[in-house]
RNA sequence: GGGCGGUUAGUUCAGUUGGUUAGAACGCCUGUUUUACACACAGGAGGUCGUAGGUUCGACUCCUACACCGCCCACCA
């Protein structure tokens, strides 16, 4: 054993122990017949991410389940990579390249896509460099990127599938539209927030007559694209309007008034203009009633020739404006204040345009169906349980994605255009004629797919899925491996797939979680993963999430620069109740950095005071004749480990670093490590220490494995912690009946303490202390107790004995099995003696108060469990003696 | 509009199937340079568990309403 530094020194420790990790191996994970898999794979950060609190805690939640694993036995692979992130990473590239002045149309798509990876290759890792400093214990080896060749290949080949299915189909449809990255989006990446907008009330003009039909209205710019005017057939308002004609405002078309049950005539007017190519519900109508498509915008968001003097205007420029003739004109009836969800695209916040285009989409119901049925049949588990409601409440109600992206980078469709009989190719490679027409003018589909399109994929081609291809499965993207054997990829595929248990955030059901599900069954027949286990969201103290751009952010880069990688660790998952929120300040990561000074010092204190030759493990200590803190530690041990097992087990990661906390501190350091000191040159003592930090620190390893591993190394250091045995709890260990009389004896010392304390006797001074007891096992403990109490309360001397009297001007404290007396002849002050042991005689009244009602309580008798009667007999008993003998120690008092 | 979560000490939160004298951390008060640690040690104060009902012998825990805070979903223009 070497000496540990004074103060500990995370930053450098961290580092060196990283690399131990790494340089042996440790986190590499080989199929292994004799050792059951456990697999996660992470949730791949984008390529443009930057270590958030969110992260921390997903991947240090994810490392605990790994390390915890391993530790047990188990082959633990934790399957790393990245994810492309299309339009974020566009965005990045983009706005680059925007400072020097350039747009990705300047460039064209070839240069434009060298720019993003030669980003890629710049940026795109520094993400993984971080999840490094975090501890996480990934096989690097096995790190993947949504873009490699390998997962590209899957790509095409879940889209070739599902096309040939007839699940996947291209249409004219209303979408979602960013104006600002110019792409579709999915249902799912648009987020809805309230606005406080306008309701506009328009008067139209109706044919031949001086009479108006006033509609409401929140996008006023829209009615250039009106082709139609719609009210309810029930409504009587507009009866002898239906298969009228109306006049625009400003443009002056002639607008049929159409008669449908969606309408609602309670909501403004009753009358809804009609914009088909605008809005989906006027899309939908305008497909039944056979209308006009008038799309008036350009894909940036200005509107187009078919806004007449409007054109060349942005949408909400064109609003203002709009509403200006209109009101010139006297055709606004009113406004209304009115607050309504907007979308707004989840890349760059822009608000999303509903849009007529061409696009891709995967019909979702036929995928849905195997999909609920695994989570119904609980195949496939939600933790917490709430989850899975959330989870078939929108697989329920399912609907087609949208998947073709108007961007560069990503994976481009695999579906080629004959340029002379318009055939469509769907093809892993660009097809050289068409097969129809013998044509060779063929252009490949210039979209890419949606991000999500790869990374529902992610936790089998991570594994070299598709099998039966030869050009498409070697590996993983740019040279390495490229030799790599198909049977090699399947076997790791049969060991790992299903993987364990999948982590991430609740935000992420929809877009990732279902999908996989989705995915994981259609193309392997087998379900991804076993668990679902959603962490809460990381929050400001305010409750608000955390965002860069509201500048509320805590870095976990500065925390573990300021209080080490183990502090924001143990911090961030001791203050995560399952599922819920996470609400952080910079001062909750103080108690981190606490207990790791704890920790040290110690770890410290040992390496002063045991043998420098010191081995043995549990099995050499000897419990014959072993003391009875001894015995209370080992049996508080095991319990320990058998709760954090538990605990582990169930995904409470909090109950489970709560508790080592707990016993490492308040019950090793604050009581087992004072008492020892009394006997430190003792062998078993020795052992003891020694045996039970060491397991102690392994079950802290997965939630604090740097100071864990650097502590192990000085104490063992024959393999690292990281692949010692995970503690089991050993039946010879435990000793209850000790555990119960250390526990009294413990009351007792505090209850001295607590004299000594009110009493203002200087911590110099040495007491004797009298103990009146009934109980002859506790006396049998004599020697113990003094030794003990000698130890960590100043006593000189105690007696424990049946027949003791109250000395005079004595000190006393009243314990539910025994009297305390500290005689202290001149120092009792019999008022302020009076006062505190009246206040535990009217504690003790209240109780017993309590329970004499409900004693009295002939149902209670009746009705209740004979064990809860007869306990609640027993404290009553216990309470009853307790107020005598406080009462008469009262009256005794002179 | 639908769904979900929260409401427990000054603060932030635990409290797993109903029976504990309702816990922790931080903060607060008092004392301590006791030979690992002041990022510490010892002692202490502090809660009618959001409100109102109900079920039960018994409710922080189960049920029903309500209030407030927060989140998610939703094509009422």
């Amino acid at each position: 054993m070497r000496d540990l530094p004074k103060i500990y020194n995370a930053k450098e420790v961290e580092d060196k122990i990283y690399n131990l990790w790494e340089e042996k191996g440790l986190f590499s994970a080989k199929v292994s017949q004799e050792k059951e898999p456990y697999s996660i794979v992470i949730p791949p950060p984008n390529i443009t991410g930057i270590l958030h609190m969110g992260h921390a805690l997903n991947n240090t939640i994810q490392d605990i389940l790994i390390r915890y694993k391993r530790m047990q036995g188990c082959e633990a692979l934790w399957m790393p990579g990245t994810d492309h992130a299309g339009i974020a990473t566009q965005n990045v590239v983009e706005r680059k390249l925007l400072k020097g002045g350039k747009k990705r149309h300047d460039l064209g798509r070839k240069e434009f896509l060298d720019e993003v990876w030669k980003w890629r290759e710049e940026y795109g890792g520094v993400i993984i460099k971080q999840l490094k400093f975090l501890g996480a214990s990934c096989d690097w080896k096995r790190e993947r990127f949504t873009m490699d060749e390998g997962l590209s290949g899957a790509v095409v080949e879940a889209f070739i599938r599902l096309y040939k299915k007839g699940l996947i189909y291209r249409g004219n449809y209303i979408i979602n539209w960013c104006p600002r990255c110019q792409t579709a989006l999915s249902d799912e990446e648009v987020e809805h927030r309230d606005v406080d907008g306008h309701l506009y009330y328009i008067k139209y003009a109706i044919k031949d007559s001086n009479e108006y039909i006033t509609v409401a209205t929140t996008r006023p710019e829209t009615m250039l694209g009106d082709t139609a005017i719609a009210v309810n057939p029930t409504d009587k308002k507009y009866k002898n309007l239906i298969g009228g004609v109306v006049i625009l405002p400003i443009l002056n078309r002639e607008l049929k008034v159409i008669a449908d049950n969606m309408i609602d005539s309670k909501f403004g007017t009753g009358a809804v203009k009609v914009t088909p190519a605008h809005d989906p519900n006027d899309f939908q109508m305008g497909k039944k009633h056979g209308l006009e498509e008038l799309n008036i915008m350009h894909p940036d968001g200005t509107l187009n020739k078919n806004a007449g003097d409007f054109e060349g205007m942005d949408r909400f420029e064109a609003r203002e404006a709009l509403l200006e003739v209109l009101s010139e004109k006297k055709l606004i009836e009113k406004v209304e204040p009115h607050k309504h969800a907007i979308g707004h695209c989840y890349r760059c916040h822009t608000i999303v345009e509903p849009y007529l285009s061409k696009q891709w989409f995967v019909k979702m119901k036929p995928l849905a169906e195997p999909a609920i049925k695994a989570v119904e049949d609980n195949r496939i588990k939600f933790y917490p349980k709430r989850w899975r409601k959330v989870y078939l409440d929108w697989m329920y109600g399912i609907r087609d994605w949208c998947i073709s992206r108007q961007i560069w980078w990503g994976h481009r469709i695999p579906v080629y255009y004959c340029g002379k009989c318009q055939g469509i190719m769907v093809s892993k490679v660009s097809p050289e004629k068409c097969p129809d027409c013998g044509a060779t003018d063929i252009v490949q589909d210039p979209d890419v797919l949606d991000t999500w399109f790869s990374s529902w994929l992610w936790p089998f081609s991570t594994f070299g899925w598709p099998f039966d291809q030869t050009a498409d499965n070697k590996g993983r993207g740019k040279g390495e491996d490229k030799e790599k054997d198909i049977s090699t990829q399947s076997e790791e595929f049969k060991y790992f797939y299903p993987t364990a248990c999948l982590v991430t955030a609740q935000e992420i059901i929809f877009f990732w979680v279902a999908r996989m599900i989705m995915a994981g069954l259609e193309f392997c027949d087998e379900i991804p993963f076993r668990d679902v286990y959603i962490h809460g969201t990381v929050r400001d103290k305010t409750g608000t999430k955390m965002s860069k751009s509201l500048g509320n952010t805590i870095d976990p880069l500065e925390i573990i620069k300021e209080y080490g990688t183990d502090a924001l660790r143990f911090s961030i998952i001791s203050i995560t109740a399952a599922g819920q929120d996470v609400f952080l300040s910079k001062e909750r990561f103080e108690s981190g950095r606490n207990f790791s000074n704890k920790l040290w010092n110690v770890s410290r204190f040992l390496m002063l005071n045991l043998k420098s030759d010191i081995s043995g493990d549990f099995a050499d200590i000897k419990m014959e004749g072993l003391p009875l803190a001894d015995r209370w530690l080992l049996t508080a041990f095991c319990n320990t480990a058998e709760s954090v097992t538990k605990s582990l087990d169930s995904y409470r990661f909090n109950d489970a670093a709560n508790m080592i906390h707990d016993f490492l501190w308040h019950k090793y350091c604050d009581w087992y490590v004072e008492i020892s000191k009394a006997s430190i040159k003792n062998e078993q003592t020795q052992l003891i220490l020694y045996n039970v930090l060491k397991a102690s620190l392994q079950l802290l390893h997965p939630v604090m494995p740097f100071i864990t591993e650097e502590i192990w190394q000085v104490l063992d250091g024959r393999e690292p912690i990281m692949i010692s045995s995970w503690p089991k709890p050993h039946k010879r260990l435990i000793d209850t009946q000790a555990n119960d009389y250390m526990e009294k004896i413990i009351a007792i010392i505090t209850a001295i303490r607590n004299i000594r304390a009110e009493m203002n006797i200087p911590h110099k001074l040495k007491i004797d202390v009298l103990v009146k007891s009934n109980d002859n096992v506790l006396m049998s403990f004599s020697e113990e107790i003094k030794i003990y109490a000698g130890r960590v309360s100043g006593v000189e001397n105690i007696l424990i004995a049946k027949d003791i009297k109250q000395p005079k001007a004595s000190a006393s404290n009243i314990l539910d099995f025994c009297q305390i007396y500290v005689p202290l002849q001149g120092k009792v002050d019999i008022v302020t003696e009076k006062a505190r042991l009246n206040k535990n005689l009217v504690e003790s009244e209240r109780l017993v108060s309590r329970l004499l009602k409900k004693l009295g309580n002939n149902s209670f008798i009746d009705k209740a469990p004979k064990e809860i009667v007869e306990q609640e007999k027993q404290k009553e008993l216990v309470l009853m003696a307790k107020i005598t003998r406080i009462k008469e120690t009262i009256e005794n008092l002179t």
